[in-house]
DNA sequence: TCCAAGTGCGTACGAACGTACACACTTGGG
DNA sequence: CCCAAGTGTGTACGTTCGTACGCACTTGGA
């Protein structure tokens, strides 16, 4: 297929599928290769090596994420539709998906090993931080994400719902008490 | 060497050393096989297969962490030393090392695609709970925990000291705020 | 002392991997 | 229409993996 210029989008995408599926150390060229429904001489062709496609995927998955909870923000009125947008965050549906988390799981764990891939995380952390500053104080914004890391982690793990005033409870004295 | 007791634990900390310094990933029985100064073919003896390996290493540390993580929190006295401990939990050099870290990321991410390791990090969510329910309400617990988690864990992401007393005054918030 | 029973390991094999590369195919200027 | 230049792929190679297994060695009862 000559010119398809959406190839190599596709290719990170199914690489990202299997990442969320099989998990980084069961995750090949030939298994990216058939979740795209490509040749597998396409990878080696499109990319340098297996670690540049997982790079780039979570660079993909990263800058996606980001632009989902920064919307999400923006989308806040005032102080108090901030906090309903942490919670959902937290909570919600549309951001804290099982494929999401066990991929932000499974780039912090890559990253602890992979230097790009790491800064990676780092920018992510960074540009969570930017978002929540447009409502709140520097200090609530560090305590804010960490809570936010930490619930959706927990809540995949324990895999059972959250109680949602319990959150919201919890967003809400951070923010108005961590100055 | 005969009879030697010792050597199923060493070739499970010597495989949590491997996946430390190179993830899930890379680890392979000939990598743990030569951290433990043990033969290849001692590995397939003693364990059923790489998997089993890994399972047993992440059950090991489990409860080594529930331990250390139950005997702080049982050296607090008072509702204001439990705070102290919690703040030690997530600032602290002897809990949140890079190698602990590095493994319960690992841990989150492989139990995602391994039934019985997602269970470990289940049971290990449980006993934190229930170390921390010798001084918080519930709800509180739960807040704390995922704050511990999510804080641990951003610090080392961003590879940055903590500052204490903004971890202290979180803490004291959300266990006194959270009903 | 001797020898079965049990313990532990060196080695080898088939499978799966990452990657290279020769080659088919498409394309656009002449 | 033609053919060089460029695009994309099927295949094969060397490596590394998990695992099996024959065999050496240790041990304890007779």
């Amino acid at each position: 297929m000559a010119n398809d210029p959406l190839r190599k989008e596709r290719i990170l995408d199914a690489a990202l599928t299997v990442i969320a599926e099989h998990g980084v150390h069961r995750t090949t060229h030939r298994r990216i290769a058939e979740a795209a429904g490509v040749p597998l001489g396409s990878l080696t062709y499109h990319f340098d090596s297996l670690e540049t496609i997982l790079t780039e995927a979570f660079r993909r998955l990263g800058e996606s994420m980001s632009a989902h909870y920064d919307a999400v923000l923006r989308g806040a009125a005032d102080r108090s539709g901030a906090i309903d947008a942490v919670t959902d965050l937290i909570c919600g549906e549309t951001y804290a998906t099982p494929r999401e988390l066990t991929l932000i799981n499974e780039m912090y764990a890559y990253g602890n090993h992979h230097d790009d891939v790491g800064e990676l995380g780092r920018q992510w952390l960074e540009r969570s931080w930017a978002s929540l500053a447009l409502h709140f104080t520097p200090p609530a914004c560090r305590a804010l994400d960490a809570l936010i890391e930490g619930w959706t982690i927990h809540q995949f793990v324990e895999r059972k719902p959250l109680d949602r005033a319990l959150v919201h409870t919890t967003v809400t004295v951070v923010a108005e008490g961590v100055r």
